[in-house]
DNA sequence: ATGGTGGGCGCCCCA
């Protein structure tokens, strides 16, 4: 049975309920994955997404800040977390479907600013958090698992629309690019995004300070789709939806999705 | 070198 799944970080779900509804209406995946939510779990605007079809929903949330969800046509047989590197952040949360697939929805800490841990400690906390990510996928290799999300790098020269420019610039520093390159390999996971589309600038965020976002098309890819080498075959149909970014009150990120025949 | 915009919360945090 081939199913859709798209992820989005919607940067504050209760804000943004309406592109959400008018994303699933349009688009129908069968999972979504959100970040960002910026909500806690009982003032996430549900119902209208119950009423799209979207029964099964696992979210983890705080007030203000992170949150992440999955909405699901496909029932959901588990659910879980992982506080990674201890921050106390709503940033994880797993979904195993009833056709076996499980699905990691993350969201990575940004890093401030300065790409230097020793004077950010936001830096030095993203780096932590891909580490503890690596060590856990390691410990217990992920099978028949698809991991989405916000991770907040950048890793490939055209994941950027200047790479020399951005190799200072926090998503896109070679250290970054290279935690993420082995938590990656830890899970044996398939950039499935580039898998499908080898070739080319692709970016899934633009910058809300830009005068004209799309004029200036000054983008980073931070959103990814992977999954695990069992199942990487599978995956085809991956594309970013960057009209989204044009929406009324959008996100600065738009959604990316994949297709699974499994 | 800087500031630009946006969301949540509440006199400032985060992206």
């Amino acid at each position: 049975m081939p199913f859709t799944l798209a992820t989005w970080n919607i940067n504050s779900v209760r804000l943004r309920e309406p592109i959400v509804l008018k994303l699933l209406e349009d688009e129908a995946p069968d999972v979504l994955c959100l970040q960002e939510c910026k909500s806690p779990v009982e003032k996430i605007p549900l119902d209208g997404f119950r009423a799209l079809g979207y029964n099964y929903i696992v979210a983890r949330g705080q007030k203000g800040y992170n949150g992440v969800a999955i909405l699901s046509k496909i029932p959901m047989v588990d659910a879980g977390e992982q506080d990674f590197a201890a921050l106390g952040h709503a940033r994880h949360v797993a979904g195993k479907l009833e056709n076996g697939v499980t699905i990691q929805n993350f969201y990575v800490p940004a890093g401030g600013d300065v790409p230097n841990r020793e004077v950010n400690e936001k830096f030095g906390q993203k780096l932590d958090y891909l580490t503890d990510m690596r060590d856990w996928f390691n410990a217990d290799k992920p099978e028949k698992s698809i991991l989405v999300g916000d991770l907040n790098i950048a890793p490939r020269e055209d994941d950027v629309w200047n790479h020399k420019q951005l190799l200072k610039i926090v998503s896109h520093t070679p250290i970054e690019v290279e935690h993420l390159a082995e938590t990656q390999d830890a899970g044996n996971w398939v950039d499935i995004t580039r898998q499908d589309i080898p070739e080319g600038q692709l970016y899934s965020w633009w910058s809300y300070r830009a005068k004209d976002w799309a004029a200036a098309d000054k983008g980073r890819r931070l959103d990814h789709v992977w999954a695990t080498s069992d199942i990487s075959n599978a995956g085809h149909g991956s594309r970013v939806l960057r009209d989204a970014r044009g929406w009324e009150k959008p996100s600065d990120h738009a959604p990316v999705f994949a297709t699974f025949d499994l």
